[in-house]
DNA sequence: GACGCCGACTAAAGCGCTTTAGCGACGACA
DNA sequence: TGTCGTCGCTAAAGCGCTTTAGTCGGCGTC
C-alpha cells in the first residue's frame, strides 16, 4: 500500500530521491526512454511502485504532451438521449477500447450544432482533449471545416463514404436499407411506409434514398414521413400512414424507438403484427428484441463500432496514418417475427 | 473570429502584451480578483475576446487548481449499460449540470469493484478528476473508506439514508416499494412474486426488506427470486414464479428492463396483463411506458437525480459545506394498465 | 512635511513534469 | 597515445498558468 507523506503528496522528485537517480532518470524510465541501465530502470520502478506514485496528468499535459483525452460533443435533447440505445452502446464501445489505453472519454452534451462547434473550440482552446468525435453529420456540416481550422483531430461517424477532410467510419446504411427492402419486396409488400429521421442528416438522407431507390427497382411504392427521431412523431407519422388510403402493409421505421412507438400505435388500432401488417426497424437493439412480437431489423454491433471509432482516434491523435474512410461491417438483416406475407386482402 | 498566429496558440503573455499589461493582471482580471481597474479590466477582456484565448485547462491545473472533471466509474458489464435507461438518464442528468459549470464529466466502464478503486486511485494520484460519484453501494462496500484515505472527494448515490463518511444522495426506495405494495394489497393480491436485484447491493436489500415488511403487515405472501438484473435472468426468475404451486397474481420487478423480459415470458406463457396476471415495475421509463400494456411503475426523474447528485459533488469539490444525506424525491406510483384486481378464480 | 496606507500593478517563483544540452567514463580505433 | 563515439546519466530550461511578495505613486492624517 501507498505510504502517506505527510502533506503533500510523491512527485516525480520523490522517486527520484529514492532511487538515488535525477528526475530526469526517472521520467526516461516511465517513457521507455533508451539511457537508463535495466539496472537503474528496476530501481526506479520498484520506488514507483512502492510510493504508489503516478505522474500528475496536468504537469504531463502541459510538456506539450497530449491530454490522453478524446470528446464526444453531442447536439441533442440530453433527456432523449436516455433511451436511445444506439447511443449508449456506442459511447460504451468507444469508452471500452480508449479505456484499454488509458484515455478518457470526456462527454458532452449540448443544445445545437453552434454550441457543439463553440465547446470544440474551447476544448482546443483550453488543450482539454487531443481529438473528438463528431456523430450525426449533416448536409454541408460546418463542423469538418471548422475543426480542420482549429487543428482540432475529429473522426466522423457516418457520412457518404467519400473522402473529406478527415477520417470517417462508414457503414453502408445504403446496402443495408437495400436488402430491408428485398425482403419486404419478396414477402409480396407493395405499399410500404417508412418512418424517417431528420432529413438534413445525411444518414437519414441516405436511407430515404436507398429505400426509394429500391421501391423504384422492385415495383414498390414508398411514402417515407419524416421524424425528429422522437417517439411522439414516429407514433404521429405511424397515424398518418394508417389513415392514407392506399394503406401500406409494411412500416420501416429509421430507429428502434421510433418502431417501439409504432408497435404501441398498431396495438392501439387493434391491427395484428405481422397478420394486418409488417413491422421493421433499421436500427436493432435490446428493445426490437424484447417488443412483441420482436421486430425484423438490420442488425449491426454498435458496441463494436464504438470500439472501431476509438481505434481510429487513437491512431489520429497518435499521429499515425488512418485511412480517409474506416468501413464498418454493413447491418445485416435479422429477420423476426414482425414480418410476414402481406395479407390476402390487400396483395 | 480568432486570428490565427503562425505556429503556437496564444498564451496568457499575448493577452498581456496586446492588452499593454503584466500576465498577472490577466490573470486577476481572469479570475475576478481585485486590484484590477475596471478600464484596465476592460482592455484585458477585449484582448481576450480578440484572441479567442483560453487558459490551458493543463497549466491551471498544475498550478494546484482543480482540474474541472468529475468522474464516474461504473462496475458492470460495458455491453449491458447501453440498455439501462437509468443509468443513461443519470449520466445525462450528471452531464447537463456539470456542463453549465463548464465541468467535464470523465465516463469510464470497468469489470468490477477491485478495479474500481484502482481507478480512483489513478485518478487521484493523477490529479485527473476533483471528485467522484459512486454508484451502486453494496453491503460493506470497500469504496468509501478507500476514497477517504485516498483523499478523492466522492458523492455516494444510494446507500441507506445514514450518515456515512462521505455524502449520500439518498431516495426512500423503502417509502416507495411500500406504498407499491399498498397498491397490490388494495387491488386484493395476496401471493405476489418479486423479481429482485443483486443482494449485495444496498438498495436491492432495502426493497426485498420493504416488500415483505408490507407483506407481512398487509397479509400478502411474498416470493423474491434475486437476479443479476440480465435480462435472461429476469426471464428465468418469472417463470420459475410460475411454476410455484402457489402462483403468484402479482409480480414486482425491480427493474425496467427485468419487467419488459417479464412481459415476454408472460406473453409466450399465454397469461392476459393484467387480466391473469398484475405486473408492476420499480424503475420507470420509455420502456415500461412503451410496453403493451403500459406498466405500473415507480415513477422518478432520473434526469433530475443526475443534476442533484452533480450538484452535490460540485459544492463537495468546491469545499462547501454538504449535507450527510441529501433526500432526492421519494419514487411516486404510476398506475398503468398492467395492475388490476386479482382474478376471481385465484382469489 | 513626515508617515502610513491603499489601490493598481509587476517581477519572479513555483506547480511537476519533459526535453535538450552536456558531462564523465569507458572502449574502440587509428 | 590521442581521438572519437557511445552509454548512462544529470543540470537546467521550459511548458502556461497562479500566486506571493513586492513596487510605486497618490492621498489622508496629524
Amino acid at each position: 500500500m501507498t505510504t502517506e507523506r505527510p502533506g503533500r503528496r510523491a512527485t516525480i522528485a520523490d522517486i527520484a530521491a529514492r532511487a538515488g537517480v535525477s528526475p530526469t532518470a526517472v521520467s526516461f524510465a516511465l517513457n521507455d526512454r533508451p539511457g537508463i541501465s535495466e539496472h537503474t530502470r528496476a530501481r526506479i520502478l520498484a520506488a514507483v511502485a512502492e510510493l504508489g506514485w503516478r505522474p500528475n496528468v496536468a504537469a504531463r499535459a502541459l510538456g506539450g504532451r497530449r491530454a490522453d483525452t478524446v470528446g464526444l460533443v453531442v447536439a441533442r435533447p440530453a433527456r432523449t438521449l436516455g433511451i436511445e440505445p444506439f447511443f449508449a452502446q456506442l459511447v460504451s464501445g468507444l469508452q471500452a477500447r480508449l479505456s484499454t489505453d488509458l484515455v478518457a472519454l470526456q462527454l458532452l452534451v449540448v443544445e445545437d450544432l453552434s454550441a457543439e462547434v463553440d465547446v470544440y473550440r474551447r476544448w482546443a482552446a483550453e488543450r482539454r482533449t487531443d481529438g473528438v468525435v463528431v456523430l450525426d453529420l449533416e448536409r454541408d456540416d460546418p463542423r469538418p471545416d471548422e475543426l480542420v481550422r482549429m487543428g482540432l483531430p475529429a473522426v466522423l461517424v457516418g457520412g457518404d463514404g467519400t473522402p473529406g477532410p478527415m477520417p470517417a467510419v462508414f457503414a453502408d446504411d445504403h446496402a443495408a436499407m437495400t436488402s430491408l427492402a428485398e425482403h419486404l419486396a419478396a414477402l409480396g409488400h407493395v405499399h410500404v411506409g417508412h418512418v424517417g429521421g431528420i432529413p438534413a442528416y445525411v444518414h437519414s438522407a441516405r436511407r430515404v434514398a436507398a429505400l426509394h431507390d429500391a421501391g423504384a427497382r422492385l415495383g414498390m411504392n414508398i411514402t417515407t414521413v419524416p421524424t425528429d427521431f422522437s417517439q411522439d412523431e414516429a407514433a404521429a407519422a405511424t397515424r398518418a400512414l394508417l389513415a392514407r388510403d392506399e394503406r401500406p402493409t409494411a412500416i420501416v421505421y429509421d430507429s428502434d424507438v421510433a418502431a417501439l412507438a409504432g408497435v404501441t400505435v398498431l396495438a392501439e388500432a387493434g391491427l395484428g403484427v405481422p397478420g394486418d401488417i409488417s413491422l421493421a426497424s433499421f436500427d436493432d437493439s435490446e428493445l426490437v428484441r424484447l417488443a412483441h412480437p420482436p421486430l425484423t431489423a438490420m442488425t449491426r454491433d454498435t458496441f463494436e463500432l464504438g470500439e472501431l471509432v476509438a481505434e481510429t482516434v487513437l491512431s489520429l491523435v497518435r499521429g499515425e496514418s488512418v485511412p480517409d474512410v474506416v468501413r464498418a461491417p454493413t447491418p445485416e438483416l435479422t429477420v423476426r417475427g414482425s414480418t410476414g406475407r402481406v395479407p390476402e386482402v390487400a396483395a
